[in-house]
DNA sequence: CCGTACATCGTACATCGTACATCGTACTGT
DNA sequence: ACAGTACGATGTACGATGTACGATGTACGG
């Protein structure tokens, strides 16, 4: 995989799992062991404590007490597995209620929501879902944002667009976020160590005549940024932004919707 | 590899590879039958043509006509390797001259020229630069990027800010460009194909009246997101809600810097 | 009470990055 | 001119990965 993505397998199969629609009852055989939910709760656990990375067929299995091969009598493959930790980690999502409040406050509710979810399970930023999984988690949570936009005179495809921008936001928060842990975990530096390491090493090798603006600049940014809280101020900062762009469409929209306002 | 990054290889080894330390040139020995730069034009050759995933060690040496091995007296590991990688891909960029244009129009061509870097090098999107590729490449890049917004009153810190949101936003959009082609070619359905197969099998599954929302804007966005050319709405639409966001920040300190303008 | 549907699981295969040992080449010192 | 050696190239091998295949055992339906 290039990158991990959701709905990469058979459509009809991976739905089916996600609304657990159970066809066919096995009526013969040995009882199984397991059930998909425990199989996708530890999958889950794996990759919240380890990475997606350490979510192998054999890992998993080891978890479970059961052989490898075992597990594909639960799901289809790891495409699907992934899908179904995905709907899962949305469908556990708290949901806040904030009607009446004014959009600002309820979109920020959508985005700390998400960002909680991130902060969860960190894997799932990592997840392109470009194609959602379409399951029940993923609908409650898609039902649940859009009520936040509604009723402000947007247009359908407004309100989708809107929420894919702040939710991308949010999305690459978590993504940087998540990549800083990795990266610290695998290399054994954190970002200060590294800079601490690499600083020397670069400005001994490059003119820096030729890069007057690079160096200044980047050391400037490189001691800010080894110092703290700077995923936090990046977040706070930046929904700002997102809050400030948005607010041009859905003043302007609310506006021609009643005029009064 | 959770989603490929860079600089994840020891930082002495590399930093020597992409400034092109040879600090020993060898005396010895049978002659060299290729170059670095050969090995790293042709592993973005396939990465270009392929993707990153198909940039093998062996694919590789299969392309340069070597047995896989050969290549690690060119490179330590294939870590480095995408390092040089990156590098090699920022050091081609073109960096148009927009001393004396306004700020924006030199955010947008910064911003294009980024865009652009993505389309010739799709995989670039995914690499997680969080540490990035000290290289002249790199250098040379943030040099000519940080000109644009040199001599606006910004600090050091917020001229790297301001930067890396701008640039956070054009690498997301290509990554998500970048998702639909893999997807595309990984599951043999474009996104049109995909959801006429999906959809009518989700509504069977689902029950509509649980979520009204989001089978009605769903519909709308499904049936808009099929037809055509959203990537590059996508761009146009959020580039202009990043230079508004942007434009608070660069307008207030212009300002203070010289209260005539 | 047997046949069969089904869960379980051991083995095997292709793929990956790369460690290691070997081989041959071409320069250096005499 | 020749030996010693540094170094490039490479074949083989190891431990991962996802998963196809077939054997084994279980428990229900006739």
């Amino acid at each position: 995989m290039s990158s991990a993505r959701s709905s990469a397998g058979d459509p009809a199969r991976t739905l089916a799992l996600l609304w657990r629609d159970h066809a066919v009852v096995p009526r013969r055989g040995p009882s199984r062991g397991l059930s998909l939910d425990a199989v996708v709760a530890a999958a889950v656990e794996i990759a919240d404590k380890d990475g997606l990375d350490a979510v192998t067929m054999r890992q998993l299995a080891r978890k479970l007490d059961v052989a490898a091969m075992t597990l594909y009598t639960y799901v289809p493959g790891k495409a699907e597995l992934l899908d179904l930790m995905l709907d899962a980690a949305y469908a556990a999502m708290p949901r806040t209620a904030t009607a009446g409040q004014p959009w600002r406050k309820r979109l920020i509710a959508v985005a700390d929501e998400n960002r909680a979810m991130y902060r969860a399970h960190p894997w799932a930023s990592t997840v392109s879902t470009i194609r959602p999984p379409l399951g029940p988690g993923q609908m409650a949570k898609y039902e649940h944002e859009l009520s936040a936009l509604d009723n402000l005179g947007l247009t359908d495809i407004d309100m989708d667009d809107c929420l894919t921008y702040l939710l991308t936001f949010v999305q690459a928060c978590a993504r940087a976020e998540t990549s800083v842990r990795d990266i610290q975990r695998e290399s054994g530096m954190n970002d200060e160590q590294w800079w601490a390491a690499a600083g020397p090493l670069l400005s001994r090798v490059m003119d820096e005549k030729k890069y007057p603006l690079a160096t200044r600049v980047g050391t400037a940014a490189g001691t800010a940024h080894g110092s703290a809280h700077n995923a936090d101020h990046a977040y706070q900062f930046g929904l700002q932004r997102v809050l400030d762009a948005l607010s041009l469409l859905i003043d302007k929209a609310s506006r021609r919707q009643s005029p009064a306002v």
